[in-house]
RNA sequence: GCCUCGAUGGCGGAAUUGGUAGACGCGGCGGAUUCAAAAUCCGUUUCUGGUGACAGAGUGGGAGUUCGAUUCUCCCUCGAGGCACCA
């Protein structure tokens, strides 16, 4: 054994020795347990951030972990390939967005490898590959063809300047990012999965998943949004609109019907269209009201305006005219795009007709009381006995639920109906780097699904966007095609997938890879799904996790899979942030400067007083902690970090300084203390290997009291580690464990047999526990300790409870509620011998006299409360 | 604006079911070793008062429940993530 650590050395050996046994490649093995452990995939953005480091470390830590368990563990890798950033790239650099994702995959493919992942790299896979795109394409005309993929009209940016649909990212403030043109909505034709054919089953199934933190699964059930309420028709008051008709609106209160007193349209609803027609200064609002992008975020905090229009619809109750205005609050992709309004119990419609001088009528008795003057308060919202409401009056809301629901249903005008938030997911982009969609649009045949024979419709790869428009739409030779029903000319669809289609079911096709008679080797898949372990972002707890959901029940019933959840349990990352540093420019922009080019001065305790740049000595504005990353250049590179302490350095820090679903703050001093640590474990096994190296078992029989302890702390971070890496994925603490067993085992003398052979016990756990979270140092310290097998294939140590009994226990002893003292007991002392104790300790006596005791609390193993005054 | 989460020493964080607040590490300070430095080792380190023993305060702010609250309830402040075309 080398006297030095020398990571370079036995992280590169480890590696070897892995590679050259195939060690983490898997195949069905029916008779054992399998374990499917995923980290999200990368998208292949050039160069591996801290943020993928430390998700791909807590995978490969959970992965190993289970390994040592005794199971079958699947862990892949592969690249969520498509995207704008390619793109972007392309229209900087002139390189076609294919090749400069494929040069990126090569590169972070060797950064992932440097870390030493368990990944069976055989099961790689990109995504924008042909072989696994086929297979998008091949479910989306499947799914066409049942009607759970439709085609209607959506809202998109358009930049009128650069004539071509924007990103809700690409639009700043209202315009253009490149342009700097105001944007505007329109719509255009577009594909969507109805996905809110399964809200019902997506919401009830989260109760399913006892795996998932409840956080996500609350943000999921919320993103629903399951409604009960009622469907309310206004019948439109012919003279003023013109024609016969109904106005349906939805709404979760219909007990408040009564006090309803206007109804409030989108913008784009048929009536506000009308009611323009002949209103100027409507449509003008109109216009207005179209301008900006379509983001929800950017919708809901502008100001709410409306305007009124000459017509009217009735009340479906009283028949009573009510005023139609057009709001901007109102949204076109919720419910019908139309409410009615009922400024005496809803807070946005109070607001909006006392800005309008417009009637509130109270008809619920809140605990505000019978009347609703201004200010709004929240009691307003309060469900309660009807009032003014004629004959439901008295009525409280269930009851009036079902009264006027039974009067609506009798006229015609409504009835109860759930409503969902979730709308149906419109996957059409008008971009060149995506899947295309495998649809073929003949004048006589309409839509037509591309044939399976006729399938991959191959995205050609030799294209540089310039930024203006679909560069698939001026491609003649992509998009001419035959009629593949009645053989006419035809036109092919040119626009391409969202990427969220991509990523919503990798994790089936990791199964299979390579299978090219179908989207998945059923075989295959149902060995290993549902995934047993999934690790990503937090960033995603609605978007991709929602979605991969979906599809997994899509591709249930199309009989591909027996799983109707993709992800048995998951692990919700935090992000990896750092200090900032900057300077004022003239002009009032920024310029950052990365932490490795700026020295801190510290005070006396260390908090930072101040910071300079390192070229030029002058000082640099400590701008705060953010996430990593580009813009505020306080990224730091992980390559360099690997080439200074090694992977097994970078992978301890990242696991130590947090767990896994905080913020992770990046320091250098705590990677040196990481680095530090190794070297200390490195040190202690060589002096074992120099005191005789490899020794027995100790006599357990014989141990002294010091040994005890000795071998008290080696099972106290056995059982530590256990339950913080098996069951909490605490790896922080795990390690801390294994840290505390350390400063215990750098003590204990060396000079006995019985002492060399505990050491040699202590140092096989510190093997163990560490193998998940740093694989090479104990690949070669395993082998230093006298063994053959290598450590990834070693057992996770077993806890010998006898090992942790205790003959006397420290108990702590209160006085109302405060810290007094302690006292040493046998373990098995009766409670009253605890409590008589207890009244005897020296500060007791003192910190009670003159009081009289009330009360006294034993909880046995840990304390004595004695309550007095 | 809406949904969700978070806030503990100088710093990252710990406290498993309501039971010793600050484990473990970083940083700081003092010392040992060294010609010197690096590396390493030892001690110390929540704040305030006190030479000291010790006392008091303390988990973003305010209230509440309890013998006892970082932990449970309510209100507030600040920060983060998401809001459907970033991935």
């Amino acid at each position: 054994m080398q006297e030095q650590y020398s990571p370079s050395d036995i992280e590169a050996a480890a590696q070897t020795d892995w590679e050259n046994a195939d060690a983490f490649k898997v195949t069905e093995t029916p008779d054992q347990e399998t374990f499917y452990c995923l980290s999200m995939f990368p998208y292949p953005s050039g160069k591996l951030h801290m943020g993928h480091v430390r998700n791909y470390t807590i995978g490969d830590v959970i992965a190993r972990y289970q390994r040592m368990q005794g199971k079958n563990v699947l862990q892949p890798m592969g690249w969520d390939a498509f995207g704008m950033p390619a793109e972007n790239a392309a229209m900087n650099n002139k390189v076609a967005p294919a090749e400069w994702t494929y040069s990126n995959i090569d590169y972070m493919r060797t950064q992932l490898k440097s870390l030493g992942l368990a990944i069976d790299w055989s099961r790689e896979v990109t995504t924008c590959k042909p072989d696994y795109y086929r297979w998008e394409q091949w479910l989306f005309t499947k799914l066409f063809e049942k009607g759970v993929i439709y085609r209607k009209n959506g809202t998109v940016n358009w930049d009128p300047v650069d004539q071509t649909v924007l990103a809700n990212e690409q639009v700043i403030d209202g315009k253009g990012w490149r342009s700097g043109a105001l944007i505007e909505k329109r719509e255009i034709p577009m594909y969507y999965f109805a996905i809110t054919d399964y809200a019902e089953e997506l919401l009830s199934s989260l109760d399913d998943l006892p795996g998932w933190p409840e956080q996500v699964k609350t943000m999921q059930r919320n993103w629903i949004g399951k409604s009960v309420g009622m469907e309310v028709h206004f019948p439109y008051d012919t003279d003023s609109i013109g024609q016969d008709g109904k106005l349906k609106v939805f709404t979760t209160r219909p007990d408040t019907l009564m006090g309803a007193t206007y109804v409030a349209v989108a913008a784009e609803h048929p009536l506000a269209t009308l009611a323009a027609k002949s209103d100027k200064r409507l449509q003008t609002f109109i216009d207005e009201c179209k301008r900006g992008g379509v983001a929800e975020a950017d919708i809901a905090t502008q100001e709410k305006k409306g305007l009124p229009t000459p017509l009217f619809v009735k009340h479906p109750l009283t028949g009573a005219k009510m005023p139609v205005w057009v709001a901007n609050y109102v949204l076109m992709t919720y419910g019908e795009g139309a409410v009615m309004a009922v400024p005496a119990h809803d807070e946005r419609d109070f607001e909006f007709a006392t800005k309008f001088d417009l009637p509130i009528k109270p008809v619920v008795r809140t605990s505000a009381g019978d009347s609703t003057p201004a200010p709004w308060q929240d009691a307003y919202g309060e469900k309660g006995e009807l009032i003014n409401s004629e004959e439901f009056d008295g009525l409280d809301f269930a009851s009036a639920f079902t009264a006027i629901g039974d009067v609506l249903e009798q006229n015609d005008l409504g009835a109860p109906r759930t409503q969902f938030r979730l709308r149906d997911w419109g996957i059409s982009r008008q971009r060149y780097w995506g899947c295309p969609i495998p649809i073929i649009h003949c004048d006589a045949c309409g839509d037509v699904p591309v044939p399976e024979d006729q399938l991959p419709v191959v995205l050609p790869e030799n294209v540089v966007p310039d930024g203006s428009g679909s560069p698939l739409a001026k491609m003649a030779d992509f998009y001419d095609c035959s009629c593949p029903k009645c053989g006419a000319a035809a036109k092919r669809e040119t626009d391409t997938m969202d990427t969220f289609v991509e990523s919503s079911w990798y994790f089936a096709r990791y199964a299979s890879p390579n299978y090219d008679q179908g989207m998945v080797d059923p075989k295959a898949a149902n060995h290993w799904l549902p995934v047993d372990q999934y690790i990503g972002g937090i960033e995603h707890a609605i978007l991709h996790l929602l979605y991969a959901r979906f599809f997994t029940k899509l591709m249930r019933d199309e009989g591909l899979i027996e799983a109707s959840e993709p992800f048995k349990n998951l692990l919700t990352q935090g992000m990896v942030i750092a200090e900032t540093y900057y300077r004022l420019e003239a002009n009032g922009s920024k310029s950052w400067f990365n932490p490795a080019d700026v020295i801190v001065e510290r005070d006396a305790k260390g908090k930072i007083l101040a910071a300079k740049l390192e070229s030029d000595g002058l000082p640099v504005v400590v701008g705060g902690i953010e996430k990593m990353s580009k813009s505020k250049n306080n990224g730091v590179d992980p390559q360099a970090m690997i080439e200074q302490y090694g992977a097994d350095t970078c992978r301890l820090f990242m696991m130590f300084a947090s767990p896994p679903d905080m913020s992770l703050e990046w320091s250098d001093s705590g990677v040196e203390g990481a680095f530090r640590f190794l070297r200390r474990v490195w040190r202690l096994n060589h002096a074992h290997a120099n005191n005789g190296g490899p020794a027995g078992k100790p006599d357990l029989n014989a141990l002294s009291d010091a040994q005890k302890n000795v071998r008290r702390a080696i099972h106290l971070a056995i059982r530590q580690a256990s339950q913080d890496i098996g069951q909490h994925h605490k790896f922080n603490t795990a390690i801390a464990a294994v840290m505390t067993l350390m400063n215990v085992l750098e003590k204990a003398p060396q000079e006995t047999a019985q002492d060399r052979a505990l050491l040699q016990e202590g140092l096989e756990t510190v093997a163990l526990l560490l193998a998940p979270i740093a694989p090479h140092i104990c690949h070669s310290l395993w082998q230093a300790l006298g063994h053959n097998d290598a450590v990834i294939d070693a057992r996770w140590p077993q806890l010998d409870e006898n090992a942790l009994t205790q003959d006397t226990l420290q108990l702590v002893i209160q006085v109302n509620g405060k810290l007094r003292g302690h006292i040493d007991v046998a373990a098995d002392t009766s409670r009253d011998a605890i409590e008589a104790a207890a009244r005897d300790n020296e500060n007791v006596q003192r910190f009670t006299e003159g009081l009289t005791i009330r009360k006294v609390i034993v909880v046995p193993g840990k304390l004595v409360n004695i309550v007095a005054n």
